[in-house]
DNA sequence: TATGAATGAGAATTCATTCAT
DNA sequence: AATGAATGAATTCTCATTCAT
């Protein structure tokens, strides 16, 4: 849908960086031809419309992002409860080795302090209020389970936020095997993810419930 | 202590680049050049310690997680509970930057597909058993938690020592400020980190009993 | 005319470092700031045309070796008898010192063991069959002269082949004063070693003669 | 005997050079750090006997060259005349590679333009008399030749010593391989080299008693 | 609009030489 | 006298960016 907004040279400039970017490249080593090759585009062409290397990056991974929270949040509809989406989020990481790239990346590269990362902390600052990353998603569905008990202060919902992504994470890191040792089964891992993640949600209902009766 | 063994210049060149760490500098971009200049060595010094900039730089993260995670767990000693120790791991994380930045960095520069990550990985797979780093201070702590109760399977530890280091992530990533919204008081957000810490292990350990009892 | 076939860049690289060549640089110190200088292109611009510094000089002595032993050859065509060819021979190695470096120069380089050397006797091992060095250019007034005698078999070839060029390199020697001492007049010098060159493939043909009386 | 004059550790120099060049290394990019490693001595060490690289390399090529000369000159004298002389220097060629490379590379090294070169053309234009080099010998050989017909002007011997040393190089070619096509019997090519050799002498002392005879 | 040839600033690395010990 | 750690000038090569076509 908004991809038709992009003009075909970005588009292709975009896919061509997050197929190198899939393909193991690192991205703070990433040179203009290589992405102009891969795009199959000339090399003077994408500075009609980037002014620099960091901006085609940083665009190329926000459009990413933000493509793909927001067709896993549409899929996340389909599930009843909490467990099942987060089910849903660590299967579809699996699947989809983008959505483990995603969301790992975005932080990854976020956390450094090369130019594509200022750029990036950037347009996620300036972003459009429909614009869905990471955290935006998370939020939603934190708040539709929540929703009916009562009102989340920020600051509850930061934290809970950040409770579910570190979730994510530890699965994340145990696809990329980071822990370098023995790796508990694919499927018992994700139950116990999705197990606790739900546990802590619960527990935190049962706090708010108890400062409301206080 | 170990640190009288390092060469006078390699010292000089790790702490130059720890320090350029600190000082918010991108590791991927970081010249020789300003590696010396920081160090007040010639250039051509460093080249009869260190066979590439790679191997200067990796040795100098691997250098400082080493010697925080030591300082660190010889620290953790003093706390009688894992609340009160996985405070401290908070803690010790907002005083020195440098043990964030070990943290956090140590598995960022880990996650890419950079030169520095490689030789650094190739750095941790040869380390020495008595050489510890973030997840083996993990291990310990929680073996010292679980331990009279039983044995744990290295699936079960593995698991575990990812939850931990997930909230420990997760508290980086809150004084990153990289949720971008309302940021809970940071005695609240430690708080909340602590306890869900010891809920999700004093779950583990109940679940364990049953497992035994069945 | 096979000029034409050279890029632009390409020709003025050669350019520049056969002109370098006669000024007298040595060409194992040769720099590509030097060569791009002189060759009034950017110092980026050969990595364009060309994938390291061996590539360029090695391609510029293969260049002018093949043209000056062309042109030259071209020119014996007029000569009728072997002295007078042999004489040709020696009067353009006076006129162009080209030729004498040419000659003089491929073999020096050949017989180093520096990287250009390698890179150029790799050259000369793909050439076609129509691209004339001086071993050729040798061989076939060789064989212009003996032919109507009967075939030579390739070793007796590659005697003459090598008795001729050892006179070539004697004039060559006079010409660099590598003796040292006192020099025979130019003329007198040349006339000697175009008579003894005659005299020796004379003697040979005598003695090939004989060898088919018997 | 004249090598006890020579400092231990400039002999150790000289020979760990002369050796570094046997085994091929290219002169022009040889290392002072591979000739003290070679040579077993202090990298500043050599600085206290000699200037720079340059008259390290020079001394060494010059010494090897003198010693080497000296004794195949010793050699000849068993020789009665000069197709055994001629022979003996061939064959020594065989022998011992270094007296092909001293010849060859003595030449070779005189032909280019680099610093060692100069270097060493200083040293040979203000060599002692009773330093025999190459030339020194060869002109000693054709002297002992001629003798007896009368004397011999500067100019004549000064080509005859030409026309010798080129046959000579004409079989260290043969030996390097560099004609890179079919190769005559090494007896064979020594033989006909020799026979060549005796001819041309023999036909200049024809020539010498026709020009007094007139 | 699209291109890619041309560029030069800047990076890593090497190595002859110095000098304190 | 002997050393080798330290140095920085010099070299090769890369690559983001420009600009004439």
């Amino acid at each position: 849908m908004e991809n038709t907004q992009l003009a075909p040279k970005v588009k292709a400039t975009y896919q061509a960086i997050v197929q190198l970017f899939r393909e193991g490249i690192d991205l703070n080593n990433l040179t203009v031809s290589e992405i102009t090759g891969k795009a199959g585009i000339g090399k003077g062409t994408v500075y009609e419309y980037f002014s620099n290397k960091e901006e085609m990056i940083a665009g190329a991974i926000f459009y990413e992002l933000k493509d793909s929270c927001q067709s896993l949040y549409d899929h996340l509809k389909q599930e009843k409860d909490l467990y099942g989406k987060m089910n849903a989020i660590l299967l579809s990481m699996e699947e989809r080795l983008s959505h483990t790239s995603c969301f790992f990346r975005a932080i990854h590269i976020m956390m450094d302090n090369s130019a594509i990362s200022s750029k990036l902390k950037e347009m996620v600052k300036s972003k459009g209020e429909d614009e869905l990353l990471v955290m935006d998603m998370l939020g939603r569905v934190i708040e539709e389970e929540i929703a009916f008990e009562g009102e989340l202060t920020k600051e509850d919902k930061a934290y809970l936020e950040m409770t579910v992504l570190s979730k994510i994470i530890c699965y994340a890191m145990y696809q990329f095997n980071l822990n370098n040792g023995a790796k508990p089964e694919r499927k018992a891992m994700r139950e116990m993810i999705c197990r606790s993640t739900c546990r802590e949600i619960e527990n935190f209902k049962v706090m708010l419930a108890g400062d409301v009766e206080e």
